[in-house]
RNA sequence: GGGCGGUUAGCUCAGUUGGUCAGAGCGCCUGCCUUACAAGCAGGAGGUCGCGCGUUCGAACCGCGCACCGCCCACCA
């Protein structure tokens, strides 16, 4: 089709062709040069291997192409480093689904096997998600694709924790931990949510053992007093403090419990005394370990009572072991009161289980350490986290950091580097020699080879070029969920192992929320998937109107997240993706008013051709402000700001003024020195809307005559302030508000629309903007000095239109009124804001006379309506 | 229990250091198929900027209090 009958700019026609030739270029993959604070390189957070694109990744993939783009039109040079995470939980939870389906499971298979069936699946679906990056048009490096599990990122891993180890950093340890019997391993305190549950609170009677009388606890969780070693009370509690030192009778097990005095205990709660479970509550453990006490394990890890429990309890499930033991006190009397009670109780994020607190053999990294130059880096902004909010929350975390606990007993991972033969113990990259030994069996957290991404990625430990040319990246892009999990291990694990920070800047974005303010969920039917918006796929249950998204584009996709995005969550708006759409189509249309009209044989100007009008200098000057505007808002991560000023300077500027006011020139047979000149600015406005709207951008500027290869390429329009002229700003900005004004004048007298109306021009400084005045308002300026039936007042004067068919005088009159009316009313304002003493004495001069100058204004106005 | 953020037009949101800052887009109303675009153009209506008190000549903006809403952190049975 050609241009001419190309009335609509089309996403769906040129995306793909465009894509291609810039991935054809191997602009995408930079060569490994120079050093990395000439460069400029962005790690992208690796999604899940297995994952699909939702919303959270194309606002973070759409600020990122910003960036990247941004800085390869600079002339930077530019990597995106891209790859997937293996996202051990998530990814085995899948698999292991899948097993279900077939009848079988990850144990009937056995641990290799299993693994090998997961690595297959990844073939199968690992790209799925990187070639959705694609058709968000993302920049990334494609050519250097990673995976947390690939060999030599592997090896980055072990050798990290064997370094650790070394160190005394890394150690086994048995200690309470948060069990998900839902994944049967241990997960981290950042896997936990709390949710809010209504219990049973019950009460039990633990008879003294001195036979005088007993001590009522009170408990939710009824099955792990089989566990219990002891009862406490707060030392100050008078209620308690002769029994201190007693022993107590558990009931149903008849185990002697120590009666202790803890300051934990509050004596407000319940009876003031509280049963001590250590082995299965994290408080008690804490007490139970200043105490002394035992620890007994009456819950397995899987979720069944043990033989510790008693017989007559073991191998229930827990929740059927609290229905038995409370019937046996009920039995024995035991229960004297229960009432219902509403906590929070932890729940696994990966499992969506209640998490079972019990003691276990695990891996553990020291944190204090570590922490330290992390902590001092952000402290003393050599790592710089935007908002602030963020970075006191990341400051806040670290500085009350526990022990991590990386082991998980799952089978898709990293392998703990650790083998044993009896007694012996041996760590290290490489497996033993000899026979007997035998590896642990868990795997790493999934976030511990994470912490790795900006420099395993780059081929650390080798000293490569890459990592010379690309480390310390330049930016993280992140919403603030993995803040804890991911950025702050990135700095410490950076810190430790490369000696330098990962990055300069951390910027946390919008989490984007369903259109009702929900969280956005597949399973909620809140999730909005961003290749559905791209092509025009269904609209999810969470919006009223139903149908099809109709397709709106890349472009209008990536325009939309940046213009919603900020610094706190916002909710999703389709209205703001349909702006997106509207203004590549805009540009689109633009581009043909002046691509139609270049004569033959024109090319794109190089530079700025010496502007001939007042309105080629207008816009040339306006240009400067919004490449200024635009620059500094993406320098700042102001990505709304930059959106928004785009916006603004296409319609607001260039199409509704600047392309209207060139129109005759343009149309004119001799028309080659405006065609030149409008090529030109079409040129930079292509340019400096390419970091957010590529695809149209790069469209456009194939069919631009001598534009050269790749807009993706090409340098961006960097502002001059030699070309900004103030004056002509303002000379165009009163034929502007003029325009303005005629034409609400005109629809509020009812005027024909195509009729023109003869006025008389009374204002001085319009000799070079008269004509465009009257044009675009439908005016016919002349010298006639008839009395004039209506004056319309505009900036330094009026007009004053003459008698015709287009007037309607009664009409005339009753606007007329009208207008006054409103002018008193902005006179008597005025008046009484200087008429106040205090404003004219205490208010700032400039500030007092624009005040003056407004109020002449308005009593000008008036007096030539009357 | 601590901490953070929000509350501006019917909807989604901008509002830099207190003084043309009361705005944008969508939606709504009116009129236009004007030689790039009807996914368009022109014009318009609509808000005591959550509530109260204070600082100031002047507050959407600063301070205090309150009310809702959201998020984060925290081992209270």
């Amino acid at each position: 089709m050609g241009l001419e009958d190309r009335t609509r700019y089309d996403p769906a026609e040129s995306e793909a062709r465009v894509f291609a030739r810039w991935f054809d270029s191997g602009l995408f993959h930079p060569e490994p040069a120079g050093a990395a604070a000439e460069n400029y390189s962005i790690a992208i957070p690796p999604p899940n291997v297995t994952g699909a694109l939702h919303m959270g990744h194309a606002l973070n993939g759409s600020i990122q192409d910003t960036l990247i783009r941004y800085a390869r039109m600079r002339g930077k040079r530019t990597k995106w480093i891209l790859g997937t995470d293996h996202a051990g939980i998530a990814t085995q939870t899948q698999v292991e689904r899948l097993l279900a389906s077939e009848g079988t499971s990850r144990e009937e298979i056995g641990r290799d096997a299993f693994v090998e069936r997961v690595w297959r699946w990844r073939e199968q679906y690992g790209s799925t998600i990187i070639d959705q990056y694609k058709r968000l048009g993302a920049s990334c490096d494609y050519a250097e694709e990673r995976f947390t599990l690939d060999e030599a990122y592997a090896r980055a891993v072990l050798k990290v924790f064997v370094t650790l180890y070394d160190k005394g950093l890394i150690y086994r340890d048995n200690y309470m931990v948060n069990w998900d019997p839902g994944s049967r391993s241990a997960i981290s305190d950042l896997e936990v949510e709390d949710r809010e549950v209504t219990d049973t609170l019950y009460y039990v009677d633990y008879p003294l053992a001195s036979g005088h009388g007993s001590v009522t606890v009170a408990t939710v969780r009824p099955e792990t007093m089989l566990g219990d070693t002891a009862i406490a009370v707060h030392p100050d509690d008078d209620r308690y403090t002769r029994l201190v030192g007693e022993t107590a009778i558990l009931p149903l097990v008849g185990r002697r419990l120590r009666i202790i005095a803890d300051e934990y205990v509050k004596p407000e709660f319940g009876t003031g005394a509280l049963k001590i479970t250590p082995g299965h509550d994290p408080n008690d453990f804490e007490i139970g370990r200043n105490h002394g006490l035992d620890e007994l394990t009456v819950i397995g890890e899987d979720g069944r009572m043990t033989a510790e429990a008693g017989e007559r309890f073991a191998g229930l499930t827990a929740l059927e072991a609290r229905e038995a033991v409370v019937a046996a006190l009920r039995e024995e009397g035991r229960i004297s009161r229960t009432e219902p009670y509403t906590h929070e109780v932890p729940y696994s994020q990966r499992s969506g289980e209640r998490i079972e607190p019990l003691i276990s053999l695990q891996w553990f990294m020291k944190m204090e350490e570590l922490a330290a130059p992390a902590i001092a880096a952000v402290r003393e902004g050599r790592i710089r986290i935007h908002p602030e909010g963020q970075r006191r929350r990341y400051l806040d975390w670290l500085e009350n950091i526990r022990p991590w606990c990386i082991s998980r007993q799952l089978w898709w991972g990293h392998q703990i580097p650790v083998w044993y033969r009896g007694e012996e113990t041996y760590v290290g990259m490489d497996p033993p020699s000899g026979p007997g030994w035998e590896r642990d069996p868990d795997v790493l957290d999934t976030w511990f080879s994470s912490a790795l991404w900006p420099f395993a990625t780059l081929g650390w430990p080798d000293e490569t070029d890459e990592l010379r040319a690309f480390y310390p990246t330049d930016v993280l892009l992140t919403a603030r969920d993995i803040l804890f999990l991911w950025v702050a291990r990135m700095v410490f694990m950076g810190l430790e192992f490369v000696g330098d920070i990962p990055f300069d800047d951390v910027y946390v974005h919008s989490v984007v929320q369903a259109p009702d303010g929900r969280r956005m969920s597949k399973s909620l039917g809140t999730g909005i998937d961003p290749l559905a918006l791209i092509d025009g796929g269904p609209r999810p249950p969470v919006f009223s109107e139903g149908g099809d998204f109709p397709a709106y584009g890349a472009d209008a996709v990536r325009y939309g997240l940046l213009a919603m995005s900020s610094t706190q969550d916002v909710r999703f708006n389709e209205g703001t993706i349909a702006e997106g759409r509207q203004l590549a189509n805009k540009l689109f249309n633009a581009s043909r008013l002046v691509l139609l009209r270049v004569p033959e044989g024109l090319t794109v100007p190089e530079t700025a051709p010496a502007p001939s009008t007042v309105e080629d200098t207008w816009i040339l000057s306006r240009l400067q402000a919004a490449e200024a505007e635009i620059a500094e808002a993406i320098g700042a991560f102001e990505f709304h700001r930059a959106t928004r000023t785009l916006y603004r300077f296409v319609y607001g500027e260039l199409c509704d003024w600047y392309l209207e006011m060139l129109k005759p020139r343009l149309y004119a047979e001799d028309n080659a020195e405006p065609a030149a000149f409008a090529l030109y600015v079409l040129a930079e406005t292509l340019a400096l809307a390419h970091p957010v709207i590529p695809f149209v951008t790069e469209e456009i500027w194939s069919l631009m005559p001598g534009a050269g290869d790749l807009l993706m390429a090409h340098r961006w329009p960097e502002a001059d302030p030699a070309l900004r002229d103030a004056d002509v700003e303002a000379e165009v900005a009163r034929a502007i508000e003029a325009t303005q004004a005629l034409r609400t004048w005109r629809d509020g007298v009812g005027a024909a629309p195509g009729s023109r109306v003869p006025a008389r021009l009374d204002a001085p400084g319009y000799e070079r903007v008269a004509e465009h005045v009257a044009r675009l308002a439908r005016f016919e300026f002349s010298l006639n000095g008839d009395d004039p039936v209506a004056t319309v007042g505009v900036p330094g004067g009026a007009v004053l239109v003459l008698a015709s068919d287009a007037v309607d005088l009664e009409a005339e009159k009753r606007r007329a009124a009208e207008r006054a009316e409103l002018l008193r009313k902005e006179i008597t304002r005025a008046e009484s804001k200087l008429d106040n003493a205090g404003f004219v004495a205490k208010a700032p001069a400039a500030v007092v006379q624009a005040e003056r100058d407004k109020l002449d204004k308005l009593r000008r106005e008036l007096d030539e309506l009357s």
